[in-house]
DNA sequence: GTGTGGACTTAGAAACTTAGGC
DNA sequence: GCCTAAGTTTCTAAGTCCACAC
């Protein structure tokens, strides 16, 4: 890999010897399954046992002061420490909260704490915020001492060593415990999120390693040696039930193999994509109602960059849906729309409860198939009764190895930016970096579109988008400014050598104002542009990085301009790799 | 086939750090 | 040097997908 010179060396030429740099790296890969032959780590480290308020800082229940047990008292403080959060405010995660919190109590405190809205934590809130305050003004001395000692935490515990190479952990820190935050409308927030000991934590290394210590006092739920998977440890969550891991950063070579591979799948859709695009067409006439489900979904997936949707048991986590989970509700058909024709009007709850609004004309026959599959439904019943998550991608597998419903997200936002940044490269003068930039900015936002990655707004997006405005309007001022003292100089210049210097002065001026005015100008458009949309997401997620690399290398631009050190430790093995030519 | 849990990727928010303007 | 805004990193929730049991 892009540690060993060696298989550097052929990562270099992999794009021309494609197939046998494959089987070399076949080589380099362990038998069916097998992640690691030694690995070796420190084990998870634990957050601080919780320290008692100090004795000024009370709770009151219905006015009277009640020194609580120390494990009610780290509840009420987890509590106390998100009031200025809205969380705090909504029916659900108050009820979920006490509930729990009721469970931490001594059998007298429960017998007083009755109600939630007879809780005074107001002593307890002011205390964190002070705290909060505190830390933000340490000096300059104090802020090191902190680094440091951070620092020392993540050299002891944030390094694994797996097969000979000394890699980075991703999340060596155990999750501290506190208040469960769902997205959206999570039936479960509010929840107490439980402190994880050592005997929660199971330990995955090497039979031959120095096996981690646990915590003095302490022993591990288990060790186990299992070279199948690749965490380092793991723990079981007790609000969802779910198993939580230690795993290696995306800059490790077990990460980045992968995913060099979930591109190379991506890159093996385009070649078979016009086919299956063939076929799923072709199915939609099928006599099978379950084929035509199944191919409105796929058009779905591949048109719009639809998740796969699979089931989600009711009342344990918000209700959202991707695609084969639509429910009838949540599309509207207009057989005209805005002058357009068999407009299906999509409005969904996606991942994370980030909404899908969207407005697609689609083909006939799709439009056709919607209303069938319609036909005497309820909002609330399935679209596509006829099919599930595990039903498309069996299906998928068959037409190409290793294609998922998701490969077609990575294919097509790859694609994308590739058709993007070829387009704006040809229809746009792009001379210098910020233009450049913009460009580059401008194609991966298409992409984030496509996928709906959205932010929140900046809560102070407004202000500083004016701040920027006022900041463009005195520059126009300086540099009209300029420009009549140009003119000036050059009539004075006439014959005097001395003032040619002036206006050769002059002239530099205007020429810095005016690149500092356009590059402003630049960004209040970018930043416009960006205000509801992230990025990151794709570019961390979905762009294969070999486009960008290579757009850098024939643009002129240098790569830290799009990526920052994360990325670039994250992509090093693009980076290495990628030559100008190189084509997704 | 269907249900379930495990392992892994993808996601936006929040916390923290740095840069740049005054 | 100080303050603010932008950029970066951390955090952990919420998805996907597969294997395995029945």
């Amino acid at each position: 890999f892009y540690y060993c010179p060696l298989i550097l060396h052929q990562y270099k030429y992999m794009h021309v010897l494609h197939v046998f740099c494959l089987l070399e790296w076949e080589e380099e890969k362990y038998e069916d399954g097998i992640k690691w032959k030694f690995l070796e780590h420190k084990g998870p480290y634990f957050p601080p046992e919780y320290q008692t308020l100090p004795d000024d800082v009370k709770f009151y229940y219905n006015g009277k002061p009640v020194k609580l047990s120390l494990p009610a008292e780290e509840v009420a403080l987890f509590f106390a420490q998100m009031m200025d959060h809205e969380y705090t405010t909504k029916e659900v995660f108050r009820n979920n909260f006490f509930r729990d919190w009721r469970k931490e109590m001594t059998l007298e405190e429960r017998q007083l704490i009755m109600d939630l809205n007879k809780c005074d934590f107001g002593e307890l809130h002011a205390m964190h915020k002070q705290k909060v305050e505190a830390r933000k003004n340490l000096s300059k001395e104090e802020k090191l001492v902190n680094k440091e000692a951070n620092q020392k935490i993540v050299d002891e515990y944030g390094y694994c060593v797996l097969d000979h190479h000394r890699e980075r952990i991703g999340n060596f820190k155990i999750e501290p415990p506190g208040l469960f935050r769902g997205r959206g409308d999570h039936p479960k927030q509010g929840m107490l999120k439980k402190r994880i000991q050592p005997e929660d934590a199971i330990i995955n290394c090497s039979k031959d390693s120095r096996i981690p210590e646990p915590p003095a006092g302490h022993r591990w739920k288990e060790v186990r040696h299992d070279n199948t998977v690749t965490w380092l440890a793991s723990w079981t969550e007790n609000v969802q039930g779910s198993c939580k891991y230690v795993m290696l950063n995306a800059n490790s070579k077990l990460k980045g193999e992968k995913d060099w591979e979930k591109y190379e799948v991506a890159r093996k859709l385009k070649t078979c994509v016009d086919a299956i695009r063939a076929q799923y067409q072709e199915d939609l006439k099928s006599k099978q109602m379950g084929t035509r489900q199944r191919a409105v979904a796929l058009y779905f997936i591949d048109k719009l960059a639809l998740r796969a949707g699979n089931e989600k048991e009711e009342g344990e986590t918000a209700d959202t849906v991707g695609c084969c989970s639509l429910r009838v509700e949540h599309i509207t058909l207009h057989d005209t729309l805005d002058g357009q024709k068999c407009v299906v009007e999509f409005d969904f709850l996606g991942k994370d409860c980030i909404r899908y609004y969207n407005k697609v004309p689609v083909i006939k026959r799709v439009f056709k198939n919607l209303k069938l599959f319609m036909e005497n439904k309820q909002g609330g019943d399935d679209l596509f009764d006829r099919l599930n998550t595990q039903l498309l991608n069996k299906h998928l597998s068959s037409l190409m190895p290793g294609l998922t419903a998701k490969v077609f997200r990575t294919y097509n936002a790859s694609i994308t930016l590739q058709q993007q940044l070829k387009e704006l490269r040809n229809s746009e003068c792009l001379e210098n970096v910020a233009e450049k930039l913009l460009s580059y900015n401008r194609a991966n936002r298409a992409v984030a579109i496509l996928c709906n990655h959205q932010r929140a707004p900046p809560k102070t997006f407004e202000q500083s988008m004016a701040n920027l405005q006022a900041k463009i309007d005195s520059r126009k001022e300086q540099l009209d400014l300029a420009k009549k003292e140009l003119k000036q100089a050059k009539k004075e210049a006439k014959g005097s050598s001395d003032n040619k210097l002036v206006v050769e002065k002059k002239k530099k001026a205007v020429q810095r104002c005016e690149e500092q005015l356009l590059k402003m100008e630049v960004q209040a458009t970018d930043r416009e542009e960006n205000k509801q949309i992230a990025l990151s997401t794709s570019k961390l997620n979905y762009l294969d990085p070999r486009i960008s690399v290579a757009w850098c290398k024939n643009m002129e631009v240098q790569l830290d301009k799009i990526y920052n050190k994360t990325l670039r430790d994250k992509f090093a093995w693009a980076i290495d790799m990628t030559e100008h030519d190189f084509v997704f």
